[in-house]
RNA sequence: GCCCGCUUGGCGGAACUGGUAGACGCAACGGACUUAAAAUCCGUUUUCCGUAAGGAAGUGGGGGUUCGAGUCCCUCAGCGGGCACCA
């Protein structure tokens, strides 16, 4: 209620900044302009700023919000400093949520996803945002998605793709395959089902031929936070090892065995496999019980978290392996739940002493616990944790005595004497399979026929369309479905065949999307000196949940595409940003219903009640912003209310860019007051600015030379802090200058004539106007008019600060007793040790601490501190 | 479970490579203007003791290094992100 009040003022007053009328004049003055247009190669030094592409869901979301203007930010202030800047937008159009919609609402998945795109577009348009829309593009349009259709098929030629059968969710009463999010405590969401292990053949791109690359050049990415290349480390998980064959007594085949810590083979006192291993399999065939716990397993899903969190479990398979070392001992050969296939060969030792996991299994089957690698060299117990460190070898033959990594080295050297196992480097990251059981997505241009095999699709067949005319009546793939779309003619034989009806993981799509952004228009997947213009991407910026996924794939794509003979760079991403998330506060209504943030109301005095009936309201957590707790606020809402500068400033002055950001109306209100008190205050100068073209008047004293030095100390910081992406800092110190610039109106001018302030006004005004460019644009280009510019800001110049004004001549510095601050002083500024120290000592407050305890030393940091310790 | 982060006033945050903790903003409180309200303007605002001058404590908890620690090290706790078919 209180809202429409305030609307109605904003929009009758006429003493009021008309943020409506304002943001679209501008909107359209570049538009005409072609303000933000580049070519596909341009001349000059090039920035390409970009930001993750979004789905189209249909609206904006606040994520957005604040991704695309701290994108923006960048390009208008490199645009500004005379940078050709590529800043384009797409659609990254393939997904889930389309089917989702489809099933859910019966809309085409198509239809769905470009309506969505029209009014996502409108709402970005809103923004103000500089994007060269030209360049606009959408990965289900089959002019983007042939070219990944030709570069799956350069990538079969080149050996970069194969097809190898492995394990997803199914969910038996909706004849699909589940993503790991659909299954809910191992159910499939829609059916609620008992989800299945089922293996499928599946194409999978080999980018574990990459990994040394990829894991080596993360060094050079010295513009990335640690962070991400740490968790890409982490991810590639490049681990030193040794293969292990052991014998199985009364077979002839051997158990192969990676393991980190060959040293360990003495403490072994078991060995386990995956459930899906070959061998299981094999013995399952004779034994009911152990068919019975694979398939225990088997309804366990297929994602890494839930597989290490469930319990431990094994079975014994009543096979004994033969100690490779220790004649005459045997381990026991159990099949448990925590070995992964798909990591090493799906067989693991176990050495419950040196290791928490094996700890664990070995204590619930009472298995030994053998300490064979002492911290300290003297013999000791296990007891509930490990010893997973470093430290000597004992009880264990030839080992005995060397340290751990020796131990590791002659172990294996020993290992391999004996053909009994061999040194090998081992990845965790597994190839990317790339096959998807959905319709939503592009198709993988192959044709299965009987008498050929696979046969991929022709190049002078592509693009493979996918059609639109299916039907989700039924459950499974609606391609599967289609009356017509797969029955094909075999290319090489000519006999009936069908095609493949899986599509490509939508990780494909944005792996080189950038890329396409260089010359969307090209008539090959992007054109070679457009890309070597352009690429690599300057800056991109996105969100942290892409930190491995999504910008590993687009390491890995590139490399591959590069190794295909496609040219371009190696690294796609120069320098990274990964933006926090946007939250808000959550709120419940008595029945325990989550509300929407805008149908609760702060009583005075605090209270949250519900607006529609009084009733009370809980307040809970700040949370990520979601739907499904309503914690949302609308940003369309938002810049119809206030306009897309007060969202856009908003969004950088609270928070740093990598933190999370929490929502807050009050904060909003608060911008929109400052953007107000900007337009007011340059509206009616409280003295008469000097014309816009007037020679300085050379001398500055008292408060104009004051507000000279503040001027250009807020220039060079702000420069700073754009830079370095410090973008709430740079709003800070605008608002330190407005703040001053606003006080000279109400008094303070001693010292100055009229003459110099009117000028040092204007002074101060231009460079609020210019600083503000990137972050508020509209109101920026507005009030730089107000102050008599006929040109736009847009293309600069960027303002620079004079450097004789951005240095005090005196300084404050701080005196210490004893690491207690007791006094300031100001000192010339670099005076000499000596000078400081006597200058310090001469205190009275320092004097008074001290009292007649003797100085012992004094520590001088120039310009900073000086402490006297006692 | 594994990997990666984060934790500073009532709140969001600032503090460059170890050097005056709390910039800037929000909220709150007091005041001006107004018949009144809104808007705007001025002021106060880390906590505790004190009329004041001043003093003490203080950056999630505990310990350490240092003349000096929000910042570095160890440890514990809480919260969040990722975990390969969400994007």
């Amino acid at each position: 209620m209180a809202r429409a009040v305030h609307k109605m003022t904003r929009d009758n007053s006429k003493e009021r900044y008309n943020f409506r009328e304002t943001e679209t004049k501008w909107q359209r003055a570049w538009e005409e302009g072609a303000c933000f247009a580049v070519d596909d190669v341009a001349t000059g030094p090039k920035f390409y700023v970009l930001e993750m592409f979004p789905y189209p869901s249909g609206r904006i979301h606040m994520g957005h919000v604040r991704n695309y203007t701290l994108g923006d930010v960048v390009a208008r202030f490199k645009r500004a400093q005379g940078f050709s800047v590529l800043h384009p937008m797409g659609w990254d159009a393939f997904g889930m949520p389309a089917e989702n919609a489809a099933i859910e609402n019966k809309v085409p998945p198509g239809q769905w996803t470009r309506q969505n795109i029209e009014s996502m577009r409108e709402q970005l348009k809103a923004m103000g945002l500089s994007y060269d829309w030209s360049r606009e593009i959408a990965t289900c349009d089959p002019g983007y998605y042939r070219f990944e259709q030709k570069m799956f098929l350069d990538f079969l030629e080149g050996g970069i793709a194969y097809r190898k059968e492995s394990t997803v969710n199914w969910d038996p009463v909706d004849q699909t395959v589940l993503a790991n999010e659909q299954v809910v405590d191992g159910c499939g969401w829609r059916s609620g089902a008992p989800v299945e292990r089922r293996k499928l053949a599946q194409w999978f791109l080999r980018i574990t031929d990459f990994a040394d690359d990829l894991l080596e050049s993360l060094e050079s990415l010295k513009a990335w936070p640690d962070q991400v290349r740490l968790m890409q480390e982490k991810w590639i998980g490049r681990s030193e090892g040794a293969h292990v064959l052991f014998a199985i007594e009364g077979r002839d085949d051997r158990l192969k065995v990676f393991t980190t810590r060959p040293d360990t083979l003495f403490g072994a006192s078991f060995c386990a496999m995956a459930p899906d291993h070959p061998l299981a399999a094999e013995l399952a065939a004779n034994d009911k019980q152990l068919s019975e716990f694979i398939e225990k397993c088997q309804a366990m899903g297929t994602s890494e978290a839930v597989i290490e969190t469930a319990e431990k479990e094994g079975y014994d398979t009543g096979i004994k392996i033969v100690h490779p070392f220790v004649e005459g001992k045997t381990l026991p050969l159990y099949v448990a739940n925590f070995v992964l296939m798909e990591y090493g060969s799906g067989a693991i030792f176990g050495c419950p002493a040196h290791d928490q996991r094996d700890l664990e299994f070995a204590r619930k089957y009472n298995l030994p616990v053998i300490p064979v690698v002492s911290p300290d060299g003297k013999p000791f117990e296990v007891e509930d944790t490990a010893a997973a460190g470093d430290g000597v070898l004992m009880e264990s033959d030839f080992l005995n005595g060397l340290k751990k990594d020796d131990a590791i080295a002659a172990a294996t050297k020993r290992l391999s004497e004996a053909g009994q196992g061999e040194a090998i480097t081992l990845y965790r990251l597994r190839d990317w399979g790339v096959s998807r059981q959905r319709y939503w997505g592009c198709p993988i241009p192959v044709i299965h026929c009987e008498t050929c095999g696979i046969v991929p699709v022709p190049e002078s067949d592509l693009p493979v369309t996918l059609p639109e005319d299916v039907s989700f009546d039924q459950p499974g793939n609606p391609l599967e479905h289609h009356p017509n779309w797969k029955d094909v003619d075999c290319p090489t034989c000519g006999k009936p065949a069908r095609r493949e009806t899986d599509t490509f993981d939508t990780f494909f799509e944005s792996s080189w999307y950038f890329a396409r952004f260089c010359s969307p228009h090209a008539q090959t997947a992007f054109d070679a000196k457009a890309a070597q213009y352009w690429m690599p991407v300057d800056q991109y910026i996105g969100g942290i949940e892409h930190a491995v996924l999504h910008l590993l794939y687009s390491r890995f794509f590139t490399r591959a595409l590069l190794k295909c003979g496609y040219g371009g760079v190696k690294e796609p991403f120069t320098g990274l940003l990964t933006q926090g998330m946007v939250c808000h506060e959550t709120y419940r209504d008595e029945a325990g219903d989550w509300l929407f943030p805008d149908e609760v109301r702060h009583q005075d005095g605090g209270a949250l009640v519900k607006t529609s009936d009084g009733s009370p309201v809980t307040a809970g957590r700040v949370e990520k912003m979601s739907k499904s707790r309503k914690n949302v606020v609308d940003p369309a809402a938002i810049i119809e209310e206030y306009g897309a500068d007060t969202a856009r400033l908003f969004m950088l002055s609270d928070s740093p860019p990598e933190r999370d950001l929490e929502w807050s109306d009050t904060g909003v209100e608060g911008v929109w007051r400052y953007l107000n008190k900007l337009w007011r205050m340059m509206t009616e100068p409280p003295l008469p600015l000097a014309a816009g073209d007037a020679e300085s008047p050379g001398d500055f004293s008292g408060t104009a030379l004051e507000t000279r030095r503040l001027t250009h100390k807020t220039i060079a910081a702000v420069t700073a802090d754009l830079e370095g992406f410090r973008f709430n800092r740079a709003v800070a110190r605008i608002r330190e200058l407005t703040n001053h610039l606003f006080a000279l109106e109400t008094g303070g001018e001693a010292g100055s004539d009229a003459a110099s302030l009117g000028w040092v006004l204007r002074e101060g005004y231009e460079a609020v106007a210019r600083l503000l460019a990137p972050m508020t644009p509209h109101l920026a280009e507005e009030l730089w008019a107000l102050l008599g510019h006929g040109e736009s800001l847009v293309a600069g110049p960027w303002p620079e600060a004079d450097s004789g004004l951005i240095v005090d001549e005196e300084v404050t510095v701080a005196v210490q007793v004893n690491g207690k601050l007791r006094a300031t002083i100001q000192l010339p500024r670099d005076t000499d040790q000596e000078a400081a120290e006597s200058a310090a000592l001469e205190l009275p407050e320092v004097s008074r601490v001290l009292g007649d305890k003797p100085v012992r030393r004094v520590i001088v940091v120039a310009n900073r501190i000086i402490n006297v310790v006692a």
